[in-house]
DNA sequence: CACTGTGAAACGCTTCACAGCA
DNA sequence: TGCTGTGAAGCGTTTCACAGTG
């Protein structure tokens, strides 16, 4: 899961649960394929199903922004994508700039559905002099070295990182001195900003270690719960190789015993 | 933030919160730094530091898988190291199959955290007959064709979609035939999965608006906090566009007011 | 004495269930 | 009648604060 640090962290900004505002833009893009088939109405049980939620959910997500259905018929399905776009602040462009154009920097740069939608990329960003003037995605990559006149010049308020995770903070640490308040972050560390910059991050290897969890113990429920929780218990850690052999640098497997 | 759905509906599994699950493979990368530099215990605040949790909140996450910890004293980083990695179910290796090998797919196949934990690349998979044989990553790019017997003769249980939206439920939906039980979908698409498979999306485009959503509303707070309320209040929906002009195939805005 | 482990309180989110309106 | 909008109940998560212990 992309979960952001450093929101509102006391009271709700304005009134609107976090946990709406991350819903808003699924519904959005729901709303926007029923727009697209000239759908005038939906209803909160069809929507919902669209978004994959609930409609007692949706309903209540709408609530806060506002009453803009019609009750016996539905909601107006433009007047609504108006309103949650206004509402996320997609009425305005947002430029950003991605720092670090590997793989996934290019991967960004050529996906579509960013520009589509609000966000205009100012620029691509990577340290490699090498990369300097490459095209990618129809820009040119540019040299770290410009990265605080970029920000400024274009007036960017959002930036993305996509470079190794050493290179993360620093860049970050860049990037809000020069004026960036919200980051995206696909580098694999826990980056630390000032109050009042936004962190989100995207993380595969997280998202892939959750879903390992419940396999495994969808795995372990073949023989009933009993197999499962016996395998907790402290009692089948005594399975565990023992510690020093070394399979690599990663943490090998300790000699202690659970109390 | 990339949130799966079809979790367990109702009760835990097996005691060990959701929430806490999502953290572990965050500690679990502060440890695997930790043990690298040969640090033999850390105290629940550093840890939280490194991992960028407060300290209340790892020590309950904790206390969830066991009392593995020291009073005094603090936790054995490679005894943890090892408790986490066998909890998350990382002690076995994880063949995982990536569809989709266009600029995010490559990014991915040649993400190295991936192999690092657990995880192991069984085969790419795209549709594009000219893309096959050619070798990504290392690994020649397989036809979808054989995309039921690469499942089930690598016995993957985990399949990663990041294939353009529209072909997204089509792949989603033979995966699940062949055997895979854990999606990581990275298409802009709600997947329908039967019950029992887990599916986790992580998704660009709704990460950046929930950044421009809290951007959009720093910007409103330097009049005050009434100025964002007065944004919200309906009257200024009369700033709308005329609906009809259309700028492209996106929902364009409504011509309906506000009740 | 420092630090873990944990009840209990506080908080936010989800779900229920139905009043209210078109 | 059909569907929205919303109080209120229910749940899961976070935070507090301190008892317990090496």
């Amino acid at each position: 899961m992309a979960t952001g640090r450093t929101h509102r962290p006391a009271t709700r900004s304005r009134g609107i649960p976090e946990a709406t505002v991350a819903r808003l833009p699924l519904y959005l893009r729901a709303l926007t394929a029923l727009s697209e088939r000239s759908v005038p109405t939906v209803s909160s049980e069809e929507l919902a199903a669209a978004a994959g939620v609930n409609s007692a959910k949706l309903r209540k997500d709408f609530s806060y922004l506002g009453s803009y259905g019609t009750r016996g018929v539905g909601y107006d399905v433009e007047y609504l994508v108006y309103q949650i776009s206004r509402e996320l602040g997609l009425t305005q462009d947002w430029p950003v700039v991605i720092v670090g154009i590997g793989n996934l920097g290019a991967a960004l740069a050529n996906y579509g559905g960013f520009a589509s939608r609000g966000f205009r990329v100012a620029a691509l960003i990577d340290a490699d002099p090498a990369m300097a003037g490459k095209p990618v995605a129809g820009l040119p990559v540019r040299h770290t070295d410009e990265l605080e006149s970029i920000i400024r010049d274009n007036g960017v308020s959002i930036g993305v990182i996509a470079t190794p995770a050493g290179a993360a903070q620093q860049v970050c640490d860049r990037l809000v001195a020069a004026g960036v308040t919200s980051i995206l972050n696909f580098a694999p560390t826990v980056l630390s900003v000032p109050d009042g910059v936004d962190v989100r991050k995207v993380d595969l290897s997280i998202e892939l270690q959750i879903l390992a969890f419940h396999e495994q113990r969808k795995a372990g429920e073949e023989s009933g719960p009993a197999a499962a929780a016996a395998s907790r218990t402290g009692a089948p850690a005594r399975t565990a190789p023992v510690a020093g052999s070394g399979k690599g640098p990663e943490g090998d497997v300790p000699a202690v015993m659970p109390a």
